[in-house]
DNA sequence: ATGTAAATGAAAACGCTTCTCATTACTATT
DNA sequence: AATAGTAATGAGAAGCGTTTTCATTTACAT
């Protein structure tokens, strides 16, 4: 992932689409919203409005750079598309977000579609819970 | 389901709670935005306020009667808790809602959770697709 | 009947996101 | 390198679903 493959979306290669793929890229963080990535412009001391950042991400999203995911309904995670498919867990108590793949419930995701006749274009599956130091915190 | 269930909630019994519980009960509809539920009242002629069907479908939530998805993002969905546990499976194209259940999804999902460490408190399965008749429609 | 706390309606406020529109910047062409 | 033409930007307003506020009304225990 690096700047040319903003081109190849066929966006202009621009500062502020730039610096938002960076932020993406540079942080051990993996989900962020759009406030999330204007603060980091922000501490950069890069002047980008967050109306552009909304627009950036959508854009990448577009392009199949970034995914959207809704995990608590309140807003927008966007994550950089890179590695394979996977699902999210969740901490519901500190925010936690973890990732798993499993081949069986994929598997039988597209058997469930194809029995109820759905041609199936895509899928959501999030696992709530308190996550191990949660647990260990609160009892 | 019936009134005595909003008293057993813990809820007085009042019109609006009442009105509300019987639109979810009686339309042959099981998925409803608040907007679907202040409608059908005002089409009977209550007069019952927005504020009021958000204020008593978020109670309804707290009392377990119903619950609530979040399915396309926008806004939140409501649905009677009758029968078992199921998941859905949405059509893209119309807007149509099915359910199923599949009880090794199920599992598996609390085999993941274990093994990351979580305590799994709730689980969030969307497929979407396209619909046999949506299929037919387009090609 | 009566008192008290809870519930209601209307409108304002809210938080996240998108839109508007005048200004600025990128890229292709000369 | 200068220019033209289109796309992108920033700031603020608007939009949308939802929640809150607050004065008024209602249900329920006494």
């Amino acid at each position: 992932m690096e700047s040319s493959d903003i081109k190849k979306a066929g966006l202009k290669l621009t500062l502020p689409r730039v610096k938002i793929l960076e932020i993406l890229e540079k942080s051990e963080r993996r989900h962020f919203s759009a406030e999330d990535v204007y603060r980091n412009l922000i501490d950069e001391g890069e002047e980008i409005g967050l109306a552009t950042v909304y627009r950036v991400l959508t854009q990448f999203e577009s392009a199949g750079l970034v995914s959207r995911h809704h995990f608590d309904s309140g807003h927008s995670v966007f994550e950089l598309n890179q590695g394979a498919h996977h699902d999210h867990i969740l901490c519901v108590r500190c925010g936690k977000v973890d990732e798993f793949v499993d081949e069986t419930i994929e598997k039988l995701q597209h058997d469930i579609a194809e029995r109820a006749g759905y041609q199936m274009t895509d899928h959501v599956l999030y696992i709530y819970g308190i996550c191990a130091d949660c647990q260990k915190d609160t009892g």
